[in-house]
DNA sequence: ACGTATACTCTCCTTTGGGAAGTAGGCACC
DNA sequence: GGTGCCTACTTCCCAAAGGAGAGTATACGT
């Protein structure tokens, strides 16, 4: 898909099926909202976070961040305290995709109402 | 969150929740690969999108595509002959939204070593 | 009369996810 | 010294989402 004159990215089935692999697992719910709630509020513990994204299940909270720490996203911090104390925090692989979905949140921001304007003139067409 | 000088862009709870509830709308792994399959393709027939996005059931298909038509982020052209032909083209809506989704893309590409490489480190430490 | 081609739709069954309750364990309080 | 609280989960149960595969409509070619 992007060839570099160095031939360095070519596009291999295996290639294509890692980034395939890649958008399917990145493309989330809770994974863009958690992602964005730390990109805003840095380091911040279990309970903070769930508030910060709001909607979320405990479960899925868990199993989320567990996802994002094993592809390197987030750090993990335990610190073995009673009760027991445990940050998030985004690593700078966590920062890049942040920043790759931006794009994505300055669209809905911008088009929003375009989006709700069409499904008002789907409705009329009926 | 983004304040334009001209007071245009402000963060009131209810834009916020119309963000929010775009962007989980179009966080979805079907409605991202559709859209780089319309991109990449143009106007694109049913079963033939179908093959493109690979792995795709019938039933997410049509859903996916009728939940992108409502939103006025693709058109549907019936032309009533049998057998049936149907095709769908990304609006300018569509197109932008896969501008915005391009960002992520490039990360995918960039960044899927990484995370292999994260996941390997990840499974070395237990 | 029958197979074919296309875009679905329907049914059944597995997987995913939400909600609420349970768990560990030291510490403050009565 | 028993009780309850605090936090980050985990578990259980049920509802909802999604996959696989078969069925549907309809005209045309053989």
């Amino acid at each position: 898909m992007v060839l570099s004159p160095d031939g360095t990215k070519q596009s291999t089935p295996e290639i294509d099926a890692l980034v395939r692999e890649t958008i399917e697992r990145v493309a989330d719910k809770w994974t863009m909202l958690i992602l964005e709630a730390l990109e805003e509020h840095g380091t911040v513990r279990f309970t903070r976070l769930g508030e910060l994204v709001g909607g979320v299940s405990q479960k899925m909270l868990t199993k989320t961040l567990r996802q994002m720490e094993y592809d390197g996203l987030v750090t993990r911090t335990v610190h073995p305290v009673i009760p027991p104390h445990v940050d998030y925090t985004l690593t700078e692989l966590g920062h890049s995709l942040g920043a790759a979905f931006c794009g994505v949140w300055q669209w809905a921001e911008k088009y929003h109402d375009a989006i709700t304007a069409s499904r008002a003139a789907f409705s009329r067409r009926g």
